[in-house]
RNA sequence: GCGCUCGUAGCUCAGCUGGAUAGAGCAACGGACUUCUAAUCCGUAGGUCCCGUGUUCGAAUCACGGCGAGCGUGCCA
């Protein structure tokens, strides 16, 4: 693919972009255009060529830069320095900013005048919901299936990852206008009931059950899990038990019903915690009825065949035996690598459930894309099950959204199968006590009551920024002081930035009473509007690779530049027109960082 | 064997749809609190971006080939 059409291609319409955002990058690519378009080479201009101006790397070239004079330099056979100062020549920047200046080998730098920034400003303050952030002009019904943890095992660390990156993506979509259907798919039917049905009727303590269920059953499959390891002839009970329930025996029934029951619960009090909810918990035995007839579709429409007593899919031909998932490369020979949706025993498999899934979730729910927020070891199964939902018409717009994992000191994957799982209810009991402590020195005077609230949002905000702030795909060994730290790039940095902008409205006594026009003269004052603007450049960009840390460094970036603000420019000791404008910045960063965290699924306080 | 993912400062990580002198935080060192909250700010120091080749005006970023690590690769999910 050209690089320009690439170009192209990005700034026109990713699948879930508004696609013509008024943003300051998008009004200077305008009329960089319509330079290009008025220029003496008009004539030469590739195709369809369309202009990028992006956000400068170093603000002290100005305040965004378009490197279109180096791509286009060679076709329209100009040196591009000159091609570059032949473009600022002619550029009518109006209002909006000043001549372009050219540096290096052939950037247009752009600065952003005062006036403009104060326009901006106002606009901002004048879009209270959205805070400049464009509506998506193609709104998609999305699917979003995250978290899923297996019931009657507690969640551990391993499950924050889908979880809190799940939820954020929720919340960007839907703050996008998209219309975002959540859905818990939780494990519920799986192998591992075969244990818990044997250890419910063998090792169950009922009082123990009574008093507080969910580390009783916890206690139960770990010990079941334990002596299954040395016991071949109990893993075959713990497999009768599941055939059993399988086939629908009546007591088993009752038992997993009162397993999933109690386990909703337990989880359901971790979703309250982290301020995470869904619209539907669909699990897996939901599609338990849909599993026979879909295998037979498939069989009858000649996508799947019986191989060795299983049901299996193999390769159609149709993709490269490169990009085709359903064949590997063994010693230089291409072997099948089929789908399996039946076992030779007549059970079905996680592939069977999660194609019925999405049946049902295109032709119940109405989804237009389905979300799938899961960890890059699934990758295979995502990628045969993607290639048949294709093979079978379906139209559904289909992502895998993978991440690495958290590992343990020793580099391995973190598993609860080996014991020295940290449990997830731990990590959060522990950063709340964590930001507790830090409260009782730093602001003692606060009442109990005060103190805890804030304590809960600091700490479960610090346990969701560290994950949200990195790439999703990077692994990182779970460690205590990393997780729950208070200092730095963290989510108490963040939010200690919007507890300044309140603490001034306290001093004032009142609350923000609107302001006619921005008197904008610090550079802190410009540097700041200029942050504020780009949320908006910043928010739909979250969605093109499935990023929340890139609104994550948006949003410490922002809080940087107000405490610089804060620093340098004192509010409420100042009068008339600058106090006012101060007063008003300190109300929109308030806005936006709240508007911000609040995508992130982090709260904020008045205080801390 | 093959596939996927990762390899950037002492540590933890950004940056990867190619752009200018590769950025933060932590740790270390030196400064700034009669204050609108110092959970802050200012400064110093810290780099073969795993290695090599290629494409390009330009590569941490793209392609190819290595090296290293983790995971996956027909009856678990």
């Amino acid at each position: 693919m050209l690089a320009a059409a690439g170009k192209l291609a990005t700034f026109i319409s990713l699948p879930y972009h508004p696609v013509m955002a008024e943003t300051l990058a998008t009004l200077l690519a305008e009329r960089l255009n319509e330079t290009l378009a008025k220029s003496s080479f008009a004539g030469d201009l590739p195709e369809g060529f369309r202009a990028h101006v992006e956000q400068a790397q170093n603000r002290q070239f100005g305040d965004y830069q378009s490197n279109a004079a180096m791509i286009l330099a060679k076709q329209v056979k100009k040196n591009p320095r000159e091609l570059a100062s032949e473009i600022a020549e002619s550029f009518d920047g109006g209002t909006l900013c000043d001549k372009p200046e050219i540096a290096g080998p052939g950037f247009i730098n752009f600065r952003i005048t005062t006036d403009a920034l104060a326009e901006r400003a106002a606009i901002l303050l004048n879009d209270p919901d959205h805070l400049g952030v464009e509506q998506a002009t193609n709104p998609q019904t999305i699917v979003l299936d995250f978290s899923a943890p297996n019931v009657a095992k507690p969640m551990h660390v391993g499950h924050i990852r889908s979880t809190i990156i799940g939820d954020s993506l929720s919340r960007v979509a839907r703050f996008l206008g998209h219309n975002v259907i959540t859905d818990n798919h939780i494990g519920d039917w799986g192998t591992q009931f075969g244990m818990i049905l044997w250890g419910w009727k063998n090792l169950l303590d009922e009082k123990a059950l009574e008093a507080d269920p969910i580390p009783e059953l916890l206690r139960v499959y770990r010990e079941v899990n334990a002596k299954t390891k040395e016991d071949e002839s109990l893993r075959e009970e713990c497999k009768g038990q599941l055939v059993a329930l399988q086939s629908g025996d009546k007591e088993n029934l009752a038992i997993w019903e009162k397993c999933i029951e109690l386990s909703k619960i337990g989880l359901k009090k971790i979703y309250d915690q982290l301020d995470v909810s869904f619209d539907h918990w669909l699990g897996e035995s939901f599609y338990n009825d849909q599993l026979g007839p879909l295998v037979e579709q498939l069989v009858a429409e000649n996508i799947a065949t019986e191989s060795d007593g299983a049901i299996v899919i193999f390769s159609d031909g149709t993709l490269s035996e490169k990009e085709d998932p359903f064949l590997k490369s063994e010693d230089g020979e291409i072997k099948p690598q089929p789908a399996l949706i039946q076992k030779s025993d007549g059970g079905f498999l996680y592939a069977t459930t999660d194609l019925a899934t999405i049946d049902y979730r295109i032709s119940d729910l109405g989804a237009d894309a389905l979300w799938y927020v899961v960890g890059v070891p699934q990758q295979l199964h995502f990628d045969q099950l993607f290639q048949i939902s294709k093979r079978r018409g379906q139209k559904a717009d289909l992502q895998f959204i993978p991440f690495g994992s958290i590992l343990g000191k020793d580099r391995k994957m973190l598993r609860t199968r080996e014991g020295e799982t940290v449990q997830l209810a731990d990590v959060l009991t522990e950063s709340i006590e964590r930001a507790r402590k830090v409260i009782d020195e730093k602001n003692p005077d606060l009442s109990d009551g005060e103190k805890h609230e804030i304590a809960t949002v600091i700490g479960i905000g610090a346990v969701k920024y560290a994950e949200l702030s990195q790439f999703r795909m990077t692994d990182y060994i779970f460690d205590w002081d990393t997780m729950l730290a208070l200092k730095g790039n963290t989510a108490p940095y963040l939010i200690n930035a919007y507890v300044r902008t309140r603490a001034i409205f306290r001093k004032l006594g009142s609350d923000f009473a609107g302001i006619d026009s921005f008197t904008l003269t610090a550079d802190a004052e410009k540097n700041l509007v200029l942050k504020l603007a780009q949320f908006g450049e910043t928010v739909p960009t979250v969605l093109n690779d499935f990023r929340p840390n890139g609104l994550a460094t948006y949003l410490y970036e922002l809080a940087t530049t107000y405490h610089k603000f804060w620093e340098a420019c004192p509010v409420l000791r100042e009068e008339g027109a600058v106090r006012e404008t101060r007063l008003a910045l300190c109300e929109l960063t308030g806005r936006v960082l709240k508007c911000g965290l609040g995508l992130l699924g982090i709260r904020t306080t008045e205080k801390m």
